[in-house]
DNA sequence: TCGTTAGGTTGACACTGACAACCTAACGTG
DNA sequence: CACGTTAGGTTGTCAGTGTCAACCTAACGA
């Protein structure tokens, strides 16, 4: 089966959106590289934004995916849990720009996108509850817990992305030191 | 001494920014919005990006110099530090879209900005130093900790606004309940 | 006195997102 | 089988944008 005219404007809208940041989405230059004219863009979306929003929610949901794949392993709760965190920031570091649209500014609420958010949460609330119950995390709230992991996740990657976050550099660590001394933190006062 | 047009078309892009996110910010309307023609903006800065990185430079500088106070302060190591990170979530919370242009994406450095990073940096490293010394938070790399500190700031409210963090919502939890959190955490590992 | 220049103007340009009107091939149904 | 409906495409147009170019003018230093 051939894609369809509206897969190739989101694939399309994706390699834009890799090669020169959100602005360079212009729905004409998608138009252009899908092959149809500057206005077909308008047959499937109502909007540039919704266009953007249907990119972001095929990228969350595929991430969601990693996370529901690596929760089913066999391995202990500590060693998926790192490597779903791990997933997440190397995720963002490889494409910042699909990072930063995700959790960008959104002026309407997109269905797909609300869906794909949803799945992502309890894929990582899941493989959090694991670890707490192999004892790699302290007990209590898991939600609370979940968000304070995503924070430190997704603020690391965010300051990585600015340049503030490198081995070497100003805070002398990056994502994967930060997430590796929070989880020690967490492990020693588990002990404690 | 009235201000400079200057510091007018400053003062108007950062109200456009408040009021209506990045893309309601439009060199017209600074200008329309100064008193000036559409063009004069140029006559002061190199582009928009300029100017606009002239609007976080000034805000970021603002938030540097209140750590800076807080930091002069004769109370606790603990104390101070959780009120600096209060702050810090608290700028942010009450201005999103100048948090999120200040982090956000610069097609070129920009010196001013540079600068004022420096010194937030600088006097959030020594917030982290004076609670290290007073046995609030683990010893070790300062650098390190005071990067997983912002990460976590940094990251809670970026999922706050966007409606993933907040108590009673998804996470039951919010910037400051993360912060409280992690930093009972850290206590809990010194001790343990 | 008179170049220089800082700070302002108007006018233009290509490009953008969006809208309107039109075309056409496919399809379900009387 | 004829035929309204519609999904998916087209071209043309519009106001608004960032930016460049040319021009003007008042203040100032030599």
């Amino acid at each position: 089966m051939p894609p369809t005219t509206r897969e190739l404007l989101i694939g399309a809208a994706t390699d834009l959106l890799d090669a020169g940041g959100p602005e360079a989405v212009t729905l004409r230059e998608v138009g252009r590289r899908a092959g149809v004219s500057h206005n077909a863009p308008y047959k499937h979306f109502a909007s540039k934004e919704a266009l953007l929003a249907d990119v972001a929610a095929r990228e969350l949901s595929g991430l969601a995916d990693t996370v529901t794949g690596l929760l089913k392993d066999e391995r202990q709760g500590a060693e998926v849990l790192r490597e779903v965190l791990g997933a997440y920031a190397a995720w963002a570091l490889a494409h910042p720009a699909r990072f930063r649209l995700v959790f960008g500014r959104w002026s309407t609420p997109f269905e797909s996108l609300a869906e794909a958010a949803h799945d992502a949460r309890v894929a990582l609330t899941g493989t959090v509850r694991k670890a707490q119950a192999d004892g790699a995390l302290p007990e209590g709230d898991s939600d609370r817990l979940t968000g304070l992991l995503q924070a430190v996740v997704h603020g690391s990657v965010e300051l990585a992305l600015d340049g503030h976050l490198a081995v070497g550099g100003k805070w002398n660590t990056d994502p994967d030191g930060v997430i590796d001394d929070l989880l020690g933190y967490l492990q020693a006062s588990v002990r404690g």
